[in-house]
DNA sequence: ACCTGAACACCGTTCAAGT
DNA sequence: ACCTGAACACCGTTCAAGT
């Protein structure tokens, strides 16, 4: 017992077991719930010992965004540019959905990593090997965005809590006034909402949100193509 | 001056002025500023005064979408929904470039206030009103996501700080070196921004963010629009 | 040379004591 | 009834003192 946690303890901090367990940490407990301090208790060692691993808090985010992309395949060889595309970003949205605080991490980042670059890089020459213009491919990675990284903003998004909807913990009266304030001041969203949920209440099943977002990506793939067999180019041509 | 201090502190205290107050901080000094301990002492209170006018600083953050919101035009009466949508977005986006902090705080949050579903209901009215169905407008505003508040997740963006692209403070042998290290890791990334810069330099300009907003938006749009025409539908035709 | 306890300068928020 | 000082339970990070 004794002679368990002094192996433990006695296993040498690494850059590696140290973003290991803060993902492992943030996975468990939430981001926000991601500390230096938390962290540095789970691994058995004093707050300080981290800086020798980590630079400080920022650079242990960076260095989960490197984790994440680990997990994510590397491009199908032989594949057509669009299934490549299309496959790398579901992959992508896979690694995400492992990890809650991924979306948000990734949104705060603004140094990228050379992991990072590495995927924007391998990302970038799937257009590339399908022909793309650097231009076209230049500014369909701008139109991408964090499609990239298999997300989008959703914008109906309850995630998060559990009191979500707001009249969930509510009587079946006090659901339906809410209702009718809805109805009222916000008539198109309910329209909206209602015809999502086949059901009458607005706090209903909510959206599928896998097929929003290949709604939208399909929809941008689509247009990607069609600018390229238009040999689009953001410059007037000069041939 | 006494006096004057005096009156300056005699102006009661309102959710209004705490949130202007919020937003004039954050403006200045950057939301990572922004604590209620130091816009308390902006307003020459205490800290716990705050916690009249706003519950908490989630609610605050909140609040400071709601002054957000208000600055955003309404949608032009009379015009194509395409026009109505563009014009509206570009409103959005203007309102979002005048606060550095906005697209920030709008990732971080969960609940819509009356403000922002306001807002979206309007944004949906635009489409419903062009014609759309509700089932395609619904997809259409689910692949618009954020872009709805005028901004993208940018991939290239080397804002923030001033030690932006990393070779800046560095020699002139030193930066060669770290081309052609870049041009060995990341050749394609290398591509697209040689050509974008036109310049042999990695640390170039950089990109036109309004230009490469309007051409996701625009395709979007052009999506959005081939889509309505064929009558697009997320469930099969059942007439 | 390495490690770390204590300390610093902050947070958001609670709560009981003051007017 | 209102306001607020002090306190609580945290942060990330520094730094000098210990081994």
């Amino acid at each position: 017992m004794t002679q368990q946690a002094e192996r433990t303890r006695r296993i040498p901090l690494s850059r590696d077991r140290v973003l290991t367990a803060a993902v492992a940490l943030a996975d468990e407990a939430g981001i926000e719930a991601l500390s230096m301090r938390r962290l540095a208790q789970r691994l058995g060692v004093v707050p300080m010992a981290l800086y020798k691993h980590v630079a400080n808090k920022e650079e242990l985010l960076d260095g989960m965004v490197d984790v994440l992309v680990s997990e994510i395949d590397p491009p199908v060889r032989g594949a057509a540019w669009n299934d490549a595309v299309r496959l790398r970003v579901l992959s992508a949205r896979n690694a995400l959905l492992r990890h809650s605080w991924a979306r948000q991490v990734l949104e705060s980042r603004n140094n990228k990593s050379p992991a990072v670059l590495g995927y924007m890089d391998s990302f970038i020459g799937m257009f590339l090997a399908g022909g793309f213009s650097i231009d076209l491919t230049h500014h369909v990675m701008h139109a991408l965005g964090s499609r990239m990284w298999g997300f989008t903003q959703e914008l109906f998004q309850d995630s998060g809590g559990g009191a979500a909807a707001g009249p969930a913990d509510l009587g079946p009266e006090a659901r339906a006034a809410v209702f009718r304030e809805m109805a009222e001041r916000y008539p198109n969203i309910l329209k909206v909402a209602t015809v999502s949920a086949h059901e009458d209440s607005v706090a209903g099943q909510g959206c599928d949100d896998q097929f929003e977002f290949e709604f939208a990506l399909d929809l941008l793939l689509a247009g990607f193509e069609r600018l390229h067999r238009q040999h689009w180019s953001s410059t007037p041509a000069k041939p």
